[in-house]
RNA sequence: GGAGGAGUGCCUGAGUGGUUGAAAGGGCCGCUCUCGAAAAGCGGUAAGGGAGAAAUCUCUUCGUGAGUUCAAAUCUCACCUCCUCCGCCA
Protein backbone atom coordinates (compact mmCIF):
# COMPACT_ATOMS: atom_id res chain seq x y z
CA UNK A 1 0.00 0.00 0.00
CA UNK A 2 0.75 3.40 -1.05
CA UNK A 3 0.17 6.98 0.92
CA UNK A 4 -3.23 8.20 -0.83
CA UNK A 5 -1.49 11.77 -0.60
CA UNK A 6 1.77 10.10 -2.98
CA UNK A 7 -0.57 8.31 -5.67
CA UNK A 8 -2.36 12.09 -5.87
CA UNK A 9 0.43 13.44 -6.60
CA UNK A 10 2.72 11.12 -8.40
CA UNK A 11 0.16 9.42 -10.88
CA UNK A 12 2.24 9.45 -13.49
CA UNK A 13 4.81 7.77 -11.88
CA UNK A 14 2.42 5.05 -10.54
CA UNK A 15 0.85 4.06 -14.15
CA UNK A 16 4.84 4.04 -14.73
CA UNK A 17 5.24 1.43 -12.21
CA UNK A 18 1.81 -0.55 -13.47
CA UNK A 19 3.36 -0.97 -17.01
CA UNK A 20 6.61 -1.46 -15.92
CA UNK A 21 5.10 -4.71 -13.59
CA UNK A 22 2.70 -5.34 -16.27
CA UNK A 23 0.25 -4.97 -14.10
CA UNK A 24 -3.16 -3.26 -14.96
CA UNK A 25 -3.79 -0.35 -12.21
CA UNK A 26 -5.86 2.83 -13.48
CA UNK A 27 -4.53 5.52 -10.71
CA UNK A 28 -7.25 7.41 -12.21
CA UNK A 29 -10.21 5.37 -11.01
CA UNK A 30 -8.59 5.81 -7.55
CA UNK A 31 -8.72 9.22 -7.44
CA UNK A 32 -11.95 9.34 -8.67
CA UNK A 33 -13.13 7.20 -6.19
CA UNK A 34 -11.00 9.11 -3.54
CA UNK A 35 -12.29 12.57 -4.34
CA UNK A 36 -15.77 11.13 -3.85
CA UNK A 37 -14.86 9.81 -0.46
CA UNK A 38 -12.89 13.12 1.19
CA UNK A 39 -16.27 14.60 -0.18
CA UNK A 40 -18.66 12.26 1.83
CA UNK A 41 -16.46 12.60 4.97
CA UNK A 42 -16.82 15.99 4.89
CA UNK A 43 -20.60 15.80 5.07
CA UNK A 44 -20.53 13.25 7.78
CA UNK A 45 -17.93 15.22 9.51
CA UNK A 46 -20.11 18.28 10.05
CA UNK A 47 -23.33 16.09 10.33
CA UNK A 48 -21.40 14.50 13.48
CA UNK A 49 -20.04 18.06 15.02
CA UNK A 50 -23.84 19.32 14.80
CA UNK A 51 -24.81 16.15 16.63
CA UNK A 52 -22.01 16.43 19.40
CA UNK A 53 -22.58 19.75 20.33
CA UNK A 54 -26.25 19.06 20.12
CA UNK A 55 -26.41 16.17 22.40
CA UNK A 56 -24.21 18.58 25.00
CA UNK A 57 -27.40 20.62 25.16
CA UNK A 58 -29.88 17.92 25.88
CA UNK A 59 -27.80 17.60 28.88
CA UNK A 60 -27.42 21.38 30.17
CA UNK A 61 -30.60 22.51 29.17
CA UNK A 62 -33.27 22.32 32.15
CA UNK A 63 -36.41 23.26 29.91
CA UNK A 64 -38.16 19.91 28.89
CA UNK A 65 -40.25 21.62 25.94
CA UNK A 66 -36.68 23.05 24.72
CA UNK A 67 -34.97 19.25 25.35
CA UNK A 68 -37.79 17.65 23.74
CA UNK A 69 -37.44 19.88 20.49
CA UNK A 70 -33.63 19.52 20.01
CA UNK A 71 -33.97 15.06 20.57
CA UNK A 72 -37.05 15.65 17.39
CA UNK A 73 -34.65 17.74 15.49
CA UNK A 74 -31.49 15.04 16.15
CA UNK A 75 -33.57 11.96 15.21
CA UNK A 76 -34.08 13.61 11.85
CA UNK A 77 -30.16 14.72 11.95
CA UNK A 78 -29.73 10.84 12.58
CA UNK A 79 -31.55 9.72 9.50
CA UNK A 80 -29.61 11.45 7.47
CA UNK A 81 -26.14 10.90 8.73
CA UNK A 82 -27.02 6.88 8.67
CA UNK A 83 -27.79 7.06 5.11
CA UNK A 84 -24.76 9.18 4.64
CA UNK A 85 -22.41 7.02 6.98
CA UNK A 86 -24.15 3.98 5.17
CA UNK A 87 -22.77 5.62 1.65
CA UNK A 88 -19.59 6.54 2.69
CA UNK A 89 -18.83 3.21 3.76
CA UNK A 90 -19.61 1.80 0.20
CA UNK A 91 -17.20 4.22 -1.19
CA UNK A 92 -14.68 3.16 1.68
CA UNK A 93 -14.86 -0.58 0.70
CA UNK A 94 -14.07 -0.08 -2.33
CA UNK A 95 -11.28 2.15 -1.67
CA UNK A 96 -10.19 -0.08 0.15
CA UNK A 97 -10.09 -2.54 -2.35
CA UNK A 98 -8.24 -0.19 -5.02
CA UNK A 99 -5.78 0.65 -2.66
CA UNK A 100 -4.91 -2.67 -2.15
CA UNK A 101 -4.08 -3.33 -5.74
CA UNK A 102 -1.72 -0.02 -6.31
CA UNK A 103 2.02 -1.33 -7.16
CA UNK A 104 4.82 -0.12 -5.39
CA UNK A 105 7.44 1.95 -7.75
CA UNK A 106 10.13 -0.13 -9.06
CA UNK A 107 14.07 1.14 -8.84
CA UNK A 108 15.13 3.09 -11.59
CA UNK A 109 17.94 0.38 -11.70
CA UNK A 110 14.97 -2.63 -12.30
CA UNK A 111 15.61 -3.66 -16.16
CA UNK A 112 12.43 -3.46 -18.00
CA UNK A 113 11.00 -6.80 -19.41
CA UNK A 114 8.22 -8.99 -20.33
CA UNK A 115 9.43 -12.28 -18.01
CA UNK A 116 11.92 -14.02 -15.75
CA UNK A 117 14.30 -14.44 -18.85
CA UNK A 118 14.34 -11.14 -19.36
CA UNK A 119 15.97 -11.26 -15.86
CA UNK A 120 20.13 -9.89 -15.24
CA UNK A 121 23.22 -11.58 -14.56
CA UNK A 122 24.77 -8.83 -12.56
CA UNK A 123 27.25 -11.55 -10.96
CA UNK A 124 28.76 -15.19 -11.33
CA UNK A 125 30.64 -17.76 -8.60
CA UNK A 126 32.46 -20.98 -8.42
CA UNK A 127 33.50 -22.87 -11.09
CA UNK A 128 30.74 -25.10 -12.92
CA UNK A 129 32.02 -28.12 -12.77
CA UNK A 130 33.19 -30.37 -16.11
CA UNK A 131 31.81 -34.08 -15.43
CA UNK A 132 32.21 -35.09 -19.13
CA UNK A 133 35.41 -33.65 -19.76
CA UNK A 134 37.86 -36.53 -20.71
CA UNK A 135 37.45 -39.79 -18.49
CA UNK A 136 34.63 -38.44 -17.32
CA UNK A 137 31.38 -39.00 -16.84
CA UNK A 138 27.63 -37.84 -18.08
CA UNK A 139 26.04 -36.11 -14.63
CA UNK A 140 23.15 -37.95 -12.94
CA UNK A 141 20.32 -35.88 -12.04
CA UNK A 142 18.81 -35.28 -9.04
CA UNK A 143 16.09 -37.94 -8.94
CA UNK A 144 18.25 -40.92 -9.99
CA UNK A 145 20.90 -39.81 -7.68
CA UNK A 146 18.75 -40.10 -4.79
CA UNK A 147 16.58 -42.68 -5.71
CA UNK A 148 19.43 -44.57 -5.77
CA UNK A 149 21.02 -43.67 -3.30
CA UNK A 150 18.01 -43.82 -0.58
CA UNK A 151 17.53 -40.19 0.03
CA UNK A 152 14.21 -39.68 -1.26
CA UNK A 153 10.92 -41.94 -2.08
CA UNK A 154 8.63 -39.68 -4.30
CA UNK A 155 6.38 -42.77 -5.77
CA UNK A 156 5.33 -43.50 -2.14
CA UNK A 157 5.53 -39.68 -1.66
CA UNK A 158 2.69 -39.55 -4.15
CA UNK A 159 1.06 -42.26 -2.87
CA UNK A 160 0.83 -40.46 0.50
CA UNK A 161 0.83 -36.80 -0.19
CA UNK A 162 -0.52 -36.92 -3.85
CA UNK A 163 0.86 -35.19 -6.66
CA UNK A 164 4.22 -33.59 -5.70
CA UNK A 165 4.38 -35.38 -2.82
CA UNK A 166 7.70 -36.62 -1.38
CA UNK A 167 9.85 -38.24 1.60
CA UNK A 168 12.98 -37.14 2.46
CA UNK A 169 14.77 -40.17 4.22
CA UNK A 170 18.03 -41.66 5.05
CA UNK A 171 21.23 -39.41 4.60
CA UNK A 172 18.38 -37.62 2.64
CA UNK A 173 16.56 -36.37 5.44
CA UNK A 174 20.32 -35.77 7.41
CA UNK A 175 21.39 -33.36 4.62
CA UNK A 176 18.62 -31.45 4.67
CA UNK A 177 18.06 -30.77 8.64
CA UNK A 178 22.54 -30.54 8.26
CA UNK A 179 22.00 -27.74 5.64
CA UNK A 180 19.51 -26.00 7.52
CA UNK A 181 21.12 -26.37 11.25
CA UNK A 182 24.15 -24.39 9.09
CA UNK A 183 22.57 -21.59 7.37
CA UNK A 184 20.72 -21.35 11.23
CA UNK A 185 23.63 -21.05 13.07
CA UNK A 186 25.59 -18.70 10.22
CA UNK A 187 23.42 -16.58 10.29
CA UNK A 188 22.58 -16.61 14.13
CA UNK A 189 26.16 -15.49 14.30
CA UNK A 190 25.64 -12.56 11.97
CA UNK A 191 23.22 -11.09 14.59
CA UNK A 192 19.84 -12.27 13.06
CA UNK A 193 17.74 -13.40 15.90
CA UNK A 194 16.53 -16.93 15.15
CA UNK A 195 12.74 -17.90 14.98
CA UNK A 196 10.43 -20.48 14.55
CA UNK A 197 7.89 -19.31 12.72
CA UNK A 198 4.09 -20.48 12.57
CA UNK A 199 2.61 -21.26 8.90
CA UNK A 200 -0.39 -21.42 9.72
CA UNK A 201 -1.11 -17.88 9.79
CA UNK A 202 -4.29 -15.54 9.82
CA UNK A 203 -5.58 -13.59 6.90
CA UNK A 204 -4.57 -10.11 7.93
CA UNK A 205 -0.89 -11.18 7.34
CA UNK A 206 -1.23 -11.78 4.02
CA UNK A 207 -2.97 -9.23 3.20
CA UNK A 208 -0.39 -6.72 4.93
CA UNK A 209 2.86 -8.72 3.30
CA UNK A 210 0.69 -8.74 -0.44
CA UNK A 211 0.19 -12.31 -0.81
CA UNK A 212 -3.56 -11.66 -0.99
CA UNK A 213 -5.59 -10.81 -2.46
CA UNK A 214 -3.53 -11.31 -5.51
CA UNK A 215 -2.44 -14.60 -4.72
CA UNK A 216 -5.50 -16.35 -3.33
CA UNK A 217 -5.37 -18.82 -5.91
CA UNK A 218 -1.44 -19.44 -4.70
CA UNK A 219 -2.49 -20.09 -0.87
CA UNK A 220 -3.52 -22.97 0.96
CA UNK A 221 -7.11 -22.06 3.41
CA UNK A 222 -7.81 -24.03 6.12
CA UNK A 223 -11.94 -25.09 7.42
CA UNK A 224 -10.60 -22.43 10.27
CA UNK A 225 -10.27 -19.22 7.72
CA UNK A 226 -6.65 -19.52 8.71
CA UNK A 227 -4.06 -19.79 5.80
CA UNK A 228 -1.10 -21.89 5.12
CA UNK A 229 2.14 -19.52 4.62
CA UNK A 230 4.01 -20.14 1.51
CA UNK A 231 7.16 -18.47 3.55
CA UNK A 232 7.96 -16.95 7.24
CA UNK A 233 8.00 -13.60 5.51
CA UNK A 234 4.21 -14.13 6.49
CA UNK A 235 4.19 -14.78 9.72
CA UNK A 236 7.21 -12.96 10.63
CA UNK A 237 6.00 -9.68 8.94
CA UNK A 238 2.69 -10.33 11.14
CA UNK A 239 4.95 -10.33 14.11
CA UNK A 240 5.47 -6.54 14.62
CA UNK A 241 2.07 -5.57 13.15
CA UNK A 242 0.43 -2.52 14.78
CA UNK A 243 3.21 -2.11 16.98
CA UNK A 244 5.70 0.74 16.90
CA UNK A 245 9.11 0.32 17.32
CA UNK A 246 11.79 2.73 18.79
CA UNK A 247 13.99 3.99 16.31
CA UNK A 248 17.25 2.40 19.14
CA UNK A 249 15.39 -1.13 18.28
CA UNK A 250 15.89 -1.23 14.60
CA UNK A 251 17.25 -2.78 12.66
CA UNK A 252 15.14 -5.72 13.10
CA UNK A 253 17.15 -8.37 11.90
CA UNK A 254 15.43 -12.02 11.72
CA UNK A 255 15.70 -15.60 10.74
CA UNK A 256 13.02 -17.66 10.73
CA UNK A 257 12.63 -21.61 10.14
CA UNK A 258 9.19 -22.64 8.81
CA UNK A 259 7.69 -25.29 6.95
CA UNK A 260 5.93 -23.80 3.54
CA UNK A 261 3.27 -24.46 1.56
CA UNK A 262 2.10 -23.47 -1.62
CA UNK A 263 -0.42 -24.51 -4.56
CA UNK A 264 1.62 -23.58 -7.11
CA UNK A 265 -1.65 -22.84 -9.38
CA UNK A 266 -0.29 -21.81 -12.06
CA UNK A 267 2.29 -24.49 -12.62
CA UNK A 268 0.26 -27.88 -13.39
CA UNK A 269 2.63 -28.76 -16.31
CA UNK A 270 5.93 -27.51 -14.48
CA UNK A 271 8.39 -29.05 -13.21
CA UNK A 272 6.49 -31.92 -12.17
CA UNK A 273 8.79 -34.34 -11.17
CA UNK A 274 11.60 -34.42 -8.61
CA UNK A 275 11.87 -32.01 -5.72
CA UNK A 276 12.08 -28.58 -7.47
CA UNK A 277 8.61 -27.45 -7.19
CA UNK A 278 6.87 -28.74 -4.23
CA UNK A 279 3.69 -28.00 -2.26
CA UNK A 280 4.81 -28.66 0.57
CA UNK A 281 8.52 -27.78 1.83
CA UNK A 282 11.08 -26.02 4.50
CA UNK A 283 12.50 -22.93 4.68
CA UNK A 284 15.18 -20.60 6.43
CA UNK A 285 14.25 -16.88 5.81
CA UNK A 286 15.79 -13.62 6.55
CA UNK A 287 13.53 -10.70 7.48
CA UNK A 288 14.77 -7.15 7.81
CA UNK A 289 12.45 -4.07 9.56
CA UNK A 290 14.81 -1.14 9.44
CA UNK A 291 14.54 2.58 9.05
CA UNK A 292 12.74 4.47 6.51
CA UNK A 293 15.46 5.89 4.16
CA UNK A 294 15.81 4.55 0.90
CA UNK A 295 19.81 4.01 1.13
CA UNK A 296 18.86 1.64 4.73
CA UNK A 297 16.71 -0.18 2.34
CA UNK A 298 19.36 -0.58 -0.32
CA UNK A 299 22.14 -1.39 2.07
CA UNK A 300 20.44 -4.14 3.76
CA UNK A 301 19.07 -5.86 0.26
CA UNK A 302 22.68 -6.01 -0.31
CA UNK A 303 23.54 -7.41 3.03
CA UNK A 304 20.96 -10.07 3.06
CA UNK A 305 21.83 -10.92 -0.16
CA UNK A 306 25.25 -11.33 0.41
CA UNK A 307 24.55 -13.32 3.63
CA UNK A 308 23.30 -16.43 1.23
CA UNK A 309 25.64 -15.98 -1.22
CA UNK A 310 28.02 -16.24 1.58
CA UNK A 311 26.19 -19.68 2.51
CA UNK A 312 26.47 -20.88 -0.66
CA UNK A 313 30.04 -19.94 -0.67
CA UNK A 314 30.99 -21.96 2.15
CA UNK A 315 29.00 -24.70 0.73
CA UNK A 316 30.76 -24.59 -2.42
CA UNK A 317 27.70 -24.13 -5.15
CA UNK A 318 27.81 -22.13 -8.09
CA UNK A 319 25.73 -19.57 -8.35
CA UNK A 320 24.84 -15.98 -9.97
CA UNK A 321 22.57 -13.31 -8.86
CA UNK A 322 20.47 -12.06 -11.80
CA UNK A 323 18.02 -8.47 -10.75
CA UNK A 324 14.24 -9.60 -11.76
CA UNK A 325 12.74 -7.60 -14.49
CA UNK A 326 9.86 -5.17 -13.74
CA UNK A 327 7.75 -8.25 -15.07
CA UNK A 328 9.15 -10.90 -12.56
CA UNK A 329 8.46 -8.23 -9.69
CA UNK A 330 5.53 -8.86 -7.19
CA UNK A 331 2.90 -5.86 -6.64
CA UNK A 332 5.23 -4.88 -3.11
CA UNK A 333 8.78 -5.17 -4.28
CA UNK A 334 10.85 -2.29 -5.29
CA UNK A 335 13.79 -4.10 -6.53
CA UNK A 336 14.49 -8.15 -6.28
CA UNK A 337 17.67 -10.18 -6.47
CA UNK A 338 17.27 -14.04 -7.68
CA UNK A 339 20.16 -16.29 -6.78
CA UNK A 340 20.44 -19.37 -9.31
CA UNK A 341 22.16 -22.53 -8.68
CA UNK A 342 23.81 -24.47 -11.04
CA UNK A 343 22.27 -27.72 -12.10
CA UNK A 344 24.59 -29.92 -13.58
CA UNK A 345 21.71 -31.96 -15.07
CA UNK A 346 20.35 -29.24 -16.76
CA UNK A 347 23.22 -27.40 -17.26
CA UNK A 348 22.04 -24.16 -16.62
CA UNK A 349 21.28 -22.02 -13.30
CA UNK A 350 17.87 -22.41 -11.46
CA UNK A 351 16.46 -20.40 -8.66
CA UNK A 352 16.84 -21.21 -5.03
CA UNK A 353 16.87 -17.99 -3.61
CA UNK A 354 14.82 -14.43 -3.48
CA UNK A 355 15.63 -11.21 -2.11
CA UNK A 356 13.80 -7.99 -2.21
CA UNK A 357 12.86 -5.19 -0.61
CA UNK A 358 10.14 -2.88 -0.46
CA UNK A 359 10.22 0.31 1.20
CA UNK A 360 7.27 0.86 3.64
CA UNK A 361 4.14 -0.62 1.05
CA UNK A 362 4.20 -3.86 3.77
CA UNK A 363 4.94 -1.82 6.45
CA UNK A 364 2.07 0.50 5.98
CA UNK A 365 -0.02 -2.66 4.91
CA UNK A 366 0.39 -3.77 8.65
CA UNK A 367 0.66 -0.83 10.22
CA UNK A 368 4.39 -1.12 11.83
CA UNK A 369 6.02 2.30 12.61
CA UNK A 370 8.61 3.33 14.43
CA UNK A 371 9.47 7.29 16.16
CA UNK A 372 12.42 8.34 14.86
CA UNK A 373 14.93 10.64 16.64
CA UNK A 374 12.48 13.97 15.73
CA UNK A 375 10.23 12.19 17.61
CA UNK A 376 8.24 11.47 14.21
CA UNK A 377 6.55 8.43 13.74
CA UNK A 378 7.28 6.58 10.68
CA UNK A 379 6.51 3.42 9.07
CA UNK A 380 9.47 0.94 8.57
CA UNK A 381 11.18 -0.63 5.94
CA UNK A 382 10.65 -4.06 5.17
CA UNK A 383 12.99 -6.77 3.07
CA UNK A 384 13.21 -10.62 3.02
CA UNK A 385 15.53 -13.05 1.36
CA UNK A 386 15.75 -17.15 1.45
CA UNK A 387 18.73 -18.16 3.49
CA UNK A 388 17.90 -21.41 2.18
CA UNK A 389 15.39 -23.55 1.13
CA UNK A 390 14.71 -27.28 1.48
CA UNK A 391 15.06 -30.04 -0.12
CA UNK A 392 15.23 -27.31 -3.41
CA UNK A 393 19.32 -26.51 -2.42
CA UNK A 394 19.80 -30.37 -2.51
CA UNK A 395 19.51 -30.74 -5.88
CA UNK A 396 22.37 -28.87 -6.83
CA UNK A 397 24.15 -29.94 -3.72
CA UNK A 398 23.76 -33.49 -4.52
CA UNK A 399 24.46 -32.37 -8.20
CA UNK A 400 27.59 -30.90 -7.95
CA UNK A 401 28.55 -33.29 -5.43
CA UNK A 402 28.81 -36.59 -7.67
CA UNK A 403 30.99 -38.60 -8.33
CA UNK A 404 31.27 -41.43 -11.48
CA UNK A 405 30.15 -44.34 -8.52
CA UNK A 406 27.36 -42.63 -7.86
CA UNK A 407 28.30 -41.37 -4.49
CA UNK A 408 28.30 -37.87 -3.59
CA UNK A 409 30.78 -36.06 -1.46
CA UNK A 410 28.98 -34.63 1.69
CA UNK A 411 30.24 -30.36 1.53
CA UNK A 412 32.56 -30.19 3.76
CA UNK A 413 31.06 -27.62 6.16
CA UNK A 414 28.19 -30.07 6.57
CA UNK A 415 30.26 -33.17 7.33
CA UNK A 416 29.97 -32.89 11.28
CA UNK A 417 26.46 -32.78 10.92
CA UNK A 418 26.20 -35.68 9.33
CA UNK A 419 29.09 -37.27 11.12
CA UNK A 420 30.40 -38.65 7.52
CA UNK A 421 32.12 -37.09 4.28
CA UNK A 422 30.57 -39.69 1.82
CA UNK A 423 27.01 -40.24 0.74
CA UNK A 424 26.68 -43.91 -0.61
C1' G B 1 -14.99 -30.74 22.91
C1' G B 2 -17.63 -28.98 27.84
C1' A B 3 -18.19 -25.10 32.02
C1' G B 4 -16.96 -20.35 33.69
C1' G B 5 -14.14 -15.41 33.73
C1' A B 6 -11.85 -11.28 31.33
C1' G B 7 -10.33 -7.70 27.30
C1' U B 8 -9.80 0.43 28.86
C1' G B 9 -3.94 4.82 27.13
C1' C B 10 3.53 2.74 27.57
C1' C B 11 2.04 -0.33 32.29
C1' U B 12 -1.32 -1.17 36.61
C1' G B 13 -6.16 0.19 37.14
C1' A B 14 -11.14 3.31 37.97
C1' G B 15 -15.28 3.95 35.27
C1' U B 16 -22.80 0.40 34.05
C1' G B 17 -26.11 5.65 29.26
C1' G B 18 -24.85 12.27 28.58
C1' U B 19 -19.12 18.24 29.94
C1' U B 20 -14.95 10.57 29.98
C1' G B 21 -10.03 10.86 25.03
C1' A B 22 -11.13 8.77 29.48
C1' A B 23 -9.95 9.24 37.32
C1' A B 24 -5.78 7.57 40.18
C1' G B 25 -0.97 5.47 40.55
C1' G B 26 3.46 3.98 38.02
C1' G B 27 6.79 4.81 33.95
C1' C B 28 8.88 8.33 30.60
C1' C B 29 10.20 13.63 29.22
C1' G B 30 10.95 18.79 30.82
C1' C B 31 11.55 22.37 34.71
C1' U B 32 12.38 23.86 40.07
C1' C B 33 15.43 22.57 44.18
C1' U B 34 20.92 20.62 44.53
C1' C B 35 28.05 21.26 43.82
C1' G B 36 25.89 16.72 41.68
C1' A B 37 22.50 12.78 42.52
C1' A B 38 18.36 10.97 45.25
C1' A B 39 13.97 12.68 47.37
C1' A B 40 10.26 16.31 46.88
C1' G B 41 7.39 19.87 43.98
C1' C B 42 5.40 21.72 39.28
C1' G B 43 4.26 20.83 34.18
C1' G B 44 3.93 17.60 29.98
C1' U B 45 3.05 12.61 27.92
C1' A B 46 -2.02 8.39 22.35
C1' A B 47 -2.71 7.38 17.30
C1' G B 48 -5.11 8.27 12.73
C1' G B 49 -8.13 11.29 9.22
C1' G B 50 -10.02 16.19 7.32
C1' A B 51 -9.58 21.87 6.90
C1' G B 52 -5.60 25.65 7.40
C1' A B 53 0.49 29.14 5.53
C1' A B 54 0.34 28.73 10.70
C1' A B 55 -1.84 29.27 15.37
C1' U B 56 -5.72 26.37 15.66
C1' C B 57 -10.38 23.98 14.65
C1' U B 58 -12.79 19.40 13.74
C1' C B 59 -13.94 13.98 13.17
C1' U B 60 -12.69 8.89 14.61
C1' U B 61 -10.67 5.29 18.04
C1' C B 62 -11.91 2.06 25.38
C1' G B 63 -10.47 -6.23 21.50
C1' U B 64 -13.31 -6.40 16.29
C1' G B 65 -17.91 -5.94 13.77
C1' A B 66 -23.14 -5.16 13.82
C1' G B 67 -27.34 -3.23 16.63
C1' U B 68 -30.52 -0.28 20.45
C1' U B 69 -30.64 5.19 21.63
C1' C B 70 -31.24 12.10 20.43
C1' A B 71 -26.61 10.22 22.97
C1' A B 72 -22.58 4.01 24.12
C1' A B 73 -16.18 2.48 27.24
C1' U B 74 -21.00 1.78 29.69
C1' C B 75 -27.03 -1.88 27.06
C1' U B 76 -27.88 -6.24 23.11
C1' C B 77 -25.87 -9.83 19.50
C1' A B 78 -21.89 -12.16 16.74
C1' C B 79 -16.80 -12.88 16.27
C1' C B 80 -11.59 -12.64 17.95
C1' U B 81 -7.99 -13.04 21.88
C1' C B 82 -6.45 -14.32 26.75
C1' C B 83 -7.17 -16.81 31.65
C1' U B 84 -9.26 -20.87 35.03
C1' C B 85 -11.41 -25.80 35.58
C1' C B 86 -12.94 -30.64 33.21
C1' G B 87 -12.10 -33.96 28.95
C1' C B 88 -8.63 -35.38 25.06
C1' C B 89 -3.61 -35.14 23.49
C1' A B 90 2.17 -34.63 20.29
Amino acid sequence: MLDIKFIRENADLINGAGRKKRINFEVKKLIEIDNKRLELLKEVEEMRAKQNVESDKIVKIQDAGEKEKIITAMKELKENLSDKEKELKKIEEKWNELMLQVPNVPDPSVPEGESDVDNQEIRKWGEVPQFSADGGFEPKGHIELMESLGLVDLERGSKVAGFRGYFLKGDGAMLAFAVMQFTLEKLAESGFEPFIAPSLVKEESFLGTGWLPQGKDEVYKTQDNLYLAGTAEVPMMGLHKDEILKEEDLPKTYVAFSPCFRREAGSYGKDTKGIYRLHEFMKVEQIVLCEAEHQESVKWHEEITRNSENIMQALKIPYHVVVNCGADLGLGQVKKYDIESWVPSEKRYRETHSSSYFHDFQARRLNIRYKDKEGKIRFVHSLNNTAVAVPRILISILENYQQKDGTVIVPEVLRKYLNKDLIS
